[in-house]
DNA sequence: GCAAATGGGAAACTCTGTTTCTTTTCAAAA
DNA sequence: TTTTGAAAAGAAACAGAGTTTCCCATTTGC
């Protein structure tokens, strides 16, 4: 109940080490934990993330990662909640333009430079890189809220009246929808499948176009 | 140059064991072992095909896919020119429409059905499932070729003058865009992001539908 | 101050891809 | 036909992964 009342420490500074973490409670343990997972998965990808390498890192036995997570898997959802809050904040930080389309194609492009610039998170997070991986609840409510800006602007040009007839009368479904094309481009990019980076990103460009001016009845281009 | 002309060997039947296949040249060994090795992926999933179970299957060592096959990754660039094949196999299967809007959405269907019916080569091939497994150039080569009924249709609609100005002028640019957004969905559905099957399965029809009738001036549903 | 419980560290277990070493086998030369 | 050498294949070893177990130290409650 009362977690933050009764902090016994006196000092609330960062903490670096573990000897100096082991002596906080657990929350704590735990964000260092998740920290040292997400050097070494930016640092060397998503197959380098692994539990001795983590526990090595930490300065202490692999043990600990089990007892604060319960398995890999545990440390790999952690990992996916704060890959999501990086796409949210980085959704967050792209301008919101007046006219929904041009939002539209900027959060789009928003989505390509997270791919570009998080490719490990990305991996982790969607394309299937962390051994059998798959997201619990948690993980799906926090995509949803890292992506609420697409749903936001998807939903207020429903109610401007802005979108084609032949669009899905859900806004998550059409969410989903474009999500899932401007995913499969960046995944087949990832898998090596559409050559090189600027090939892929010109493909990414036209879906993303193909798709907004579908989408939007009134297309000015 | 002359492979099949001078065959020693008086029987040609299926070769069955592996001690039957040693007799022979290394092309029928190669054949079992990654039959052996489609039966595991396609019986127990992609995470379950491992060297030593296919050795095991095979009843020999596993040094034996490492004469043939230079390692692991050499055996998944065979199995997925063999997915190659079944897909190409898959999409000549489908009717060929008159109408090439009709049609494209029919090579759609396939695609979905493909990736139900064929999950595990599915995962292997465009799934990133496999480890680090990147297709190498004849990889990429098999999927083109498993693909040019995509890529006929496609052009045969550009010929027609079927497709809208907002399309790519390039056959393969579209198919690569039509690919992108259809891949997405059926990886984000295998990933678990996109809820049961028969939902995922409605977003990758809206999917299909919205693309056809962008890419199509003409539609007439 | 002492016993019990809790938590963490080292090592072991199992399974993976891969390599090495030894044995077998087969074919050609003597 | 016998011998010899090279090639092929099997068994075992190695390194590294996730996970569990066992043991000890520390702490906690009486």
């Amino acid at each position: 109940m009362s977690e933050q009342e009764h902090s016994v420490n006196k000092d609330k500074r960062e903490l670096k080490t573990y000897q100096e973490a082991r002596l906080q409670n657990t929350e704590n343990l735990r964000k260092l934990v998740v920290d040292a997972a997400a050097t070494i998965l930016q640092e060397e990808g998503p197959e380098a993330v692994t539990v001795r390498k983590v526990s090595q890192k930490m300065g202490c036995s692999t043990k600990i990662i089990y007892s604060l997570f319960v398995n890999k898997e545990g440390l790999a959802q952690q990992l996916y909640l704060d890959g999501c809050k990086i796409m949210a904040r980085e959704f967050e930080a792209t301008p919101a333009l007046a006219d929904p389309r041009e939002h539209l194609l900027a959060l789009g492009e928003t989505y390509w430079q997270f791919a570009q610039r998080y490719t490990s998170y990305y991996k982790l997070m969607f394309g299937g890189a962390f051994g059998d991986f798959k997201p619990d609840e948690e993980s799906l409510q926090g995509t949803v809220t890292a992506m609420r800006q697409l749903i936001y602007v998807v939903g207020s040009a429903q109610q401007q009246g802005l979108l084609s007839a032949s669009a899905p009368a859900d806004t998550v479904e059409i969410v989903r929808l474009v999500w899932g094309a401007l995913h499969g481009v960046i995944h087949l990019q990832m898998g090596g499948h559409l050559g090189d980076v600027p090939s892929a990103y010109a493909t990414y460009q036209q879906t993303l176009s193909l798709l907004s001016s579908t989408l939007f009845a009134k297309q000015d281009s």
